[in-house]
DNA sequence: CGCACCCTTGAACAGTGTCAATTGCCGTGG
DNA sequence: CCACGGCAATTGACACTGTTCAAGGGTGCG
C-alpha cells in the first residue's frame, strides 16, 4: 500500500512532531492532541508517554487481544474493523490524529475489533495505569474522561445514523464530508485530500459493496459535485453534497430543488466528530 | 400504552426495590445492578443516590438537555433514539435494568440524542460530580469506570454490525436473540417475552420499515421459529433463528442446510452484551 | 513479463421501500 | 350501550435501490 503525503501540514503538529524526535511525548503534547483542555500543572511537562510507530498495513491491535492500554493517534490514519467467524468484515471507524484507539477493549480486557494502519503512522501509548495516576495528580481529569469516552460515543451514534438512515448515495456523501471536516481540523486542506482507504474499506464501514461505492463516486463527479482520480478526491460543491445526503437521487438527477421528501429519508445531521 | 407486567421477576431485584420504597438507593445495590464488582468498602452503604420514576411515554432526557449525571436504568425499559431536523429518528437503543443512559452527553456537555420510557420504570440518578466524589473514595473505581464505558462501546459495535452487514430477517432475528438474553440475564424468561416497543421502534432501531419488520416477524412465524401475537413474542427454535442472522432466507425456504455463503453475508457474531 | 490488487462499468436479479387497504384494539364521547 | 376516531399491526402489489455476477483496464511489484 503505497504511502500518500497529506498536503499543508498544520505547522503546530509539525513542530511537536519535530521537538520529540525520540519515541514520547509529554502530557502536554497529548492534551494538545486530544483537546483536552487541562488545567496549566507542573504534571503537564512530567508525565510522558512512549509512542509507537506503525508502517502501513501493520496491526496496532488484533481482535482477541490483552487490554492493557489506549492508543492516542499521533499522525497517520488507521482501519478499525470487527470480524466475525467466516472472515467477513464490519468497517467500524478510520481513526486520525487526536481520535482515541481501544476502547472497545475496556468492558471485557480483551479487544473486540482489531486496528490496522493505513499508512506511516505513530500512536501515543496510554497505559490503563498510567490513567489512574494521572487522575490522582489532576484534579478535574475525569472531567476529560468524560470528554474522550462521550465523543467516541458520539461518532458511534453519527454511524448508526448513517446506517440505519441513509440511502448510498447519503452515506457517501456524508462520509467524504465528515472526511472533509476532520481534515480540516487537523489543518489540512478541507476541500482536496487523497483517500488512505481502498473503496472495499469505504464500503465495509458504510455497510455498502465496494461496487456501489464507486457507482457513488462516478455520480457524484458526473455532475459536478465532486472530482475523482482514483483516491484523491476534490470537493467542488460542499453544499450540493451536503444536501445530497438526505435528498436520494435528486441532485443526481439534476434536480436542484429537493422534492418534497415524506418517509425515512429527511432531515439533516451534523456528522461533525 | 398498556403496561405489561413481566413475568417471573428476578427475586433479587425485586427484594432491593421493596428495600428502598424512598427515592434512592445505596452504591451497594448501584454496584449489582451494573455489576461493578466493587471491592468491599464501607462507603458501599455510605454513598446513596436519587431515583426517578418514569411513566410510560414520559421523557428522562431530551435532545439538548445539558448533562450533568448519567442514569442507571433501575427497573422498566426506555428507547434511545437521535432526532435530525426534519423529525426523522434513528433509534439507538433500549435501555433496560442495568444499562447506562446519557452518556452521549458527555462530550459536549449537552446530550444530543433523547430517552424516552417504554412503561413505567425507574432510574438511578448518578450525577457526575457524585461519580469523581466515588473515584476519590474507592480506590480501583477507574476500573470500574472503563468496564461502563466499554460496555457502550460493545453494545454500539454490536449494532454498526447488524446495520451494516446484516439484511432485514437476519436484523430481526439478531434483535430478538439480543433481546432474550438480555430478559435471561434479569432472571425473566429467555423464550416468552412482551415487546415493549412498537414496530416502528423496532425498525427506527434496526434501520428498517415498520412493514418490513412486521414481515420478517410473519417470515418466522408462518416457519414456527417464533410465535407471535402482536407484542408477545415466543422463541420456539432458537437455534434455527440463530443461523437465521448470517443464512438470508435460507431458513424461511425451508433450506435448514445453510447453502454455502460468499460474499457480505457470513459469519456469526455474538450480540450478547 | 506476469501476477495481484484496485477500480470502474454494465446487466440482471433480489431485497426492501413505498403506497394502499384492512383488521383489531382501545379510550373517548355521543 | 354503541359509534367513532386514533393507533398499531398485518398483508398485498408494485417500483426502485443496491447487490450479484461478469468483464475490462490500470498500476505496482516480484
Amino acid at each position: 500500500m503505497p504511502v500518500i503525503a497529506l498536503r499543508e501540514p498544520n505547522p503546530s503538529l509539525t513542530m511537536q512532531r519535530r521537538s520529540h524526535a525520540a519515541g514520547y511525548v509529554i502530557l502536554r503534547e497529548l492534551n494538545g492532541l486530544l483537546h483536552l483542555d487541562l488545567p496549566e500543572c507542573a504534571a503537564l511537562d512530567r508525565l510522558d508517554f512512549a509512542t509507537r510507530q506503525l508502517r502501513a498495513g501493520e496491526s496496532l491491535v488484533h481482535c482477541g487481544d490483552e487490554c492493557r492500554a489506549l492508543y492516542a493517534v499521533r499522525f497517520g490514519s488507521l482501519r478499525s474493523a470487527m470480524i466475525d467467524a467466516d472472515g467477513a468484515e464490519q468497517g467500524l471507524g478510520f481513526p486520525m490524529p487526536g481520535d482515541i484507539v481501544g476502547t472497545d477493549g475496556l468492558a471485557t480486557g480483551r479487544h473486540t475489533a482489531h486496528a490496522v494502519a493505513l499508512e506511516r503512522s505513530e500512536v501515543v501509548i496510554i497505559p490503563l495505569a498510567r490513567i489512574a495516576e494521572i487522575a490522582r495528580t489532576l484534579p478535574g481529569f475525569d472531567l476529560v474522561l468524560y470528554r474522550i469516552i462521550g465523543r467516541e460515543t458520539l461518532r458511534d451514534h453519527a454511524t448508526l445514523y448513517l446506517l440505519g438512515s441513509l440511502n448510498a448515495e447519503g452515506r457517501v456523501a456524508a462520509f467524504l464530508l465528515n472526511l472533509s471536516e476532520r481534515y480540516g481540523e487537523l489543518g489540512y486542506a478541507r476541500n482536496v485530500f487523497n483517500l488512505r482507504m481502498t473503496r472495499n474499506d469505504i464500503a465495509s464501514y458504510l455497510g455498502l459493496t465496494l461496487e456501489t461505492v464507486s457507482r457513488a463516486f462516478s455520480a457524484y463527479a458526473s455532475c459536478d459535485l465532486l472530482r475523482v482520480d482514483g483516491r484523491e478526491i476534490e470537493i467542488l460543491d460542499r453544499e450540493a453534497l451536503q444536501r445530497a445526503i438526505t435528498a436520494p437521487s435528486a441532485v443526481l438527477r439534476g434536480g436542484r430543488a429537493a422534492r418534497p421528501q415524506s418517509g425515512r429519508y429527511g432531515g439533516a445531521l451534523a456528522l461533525a466528530s
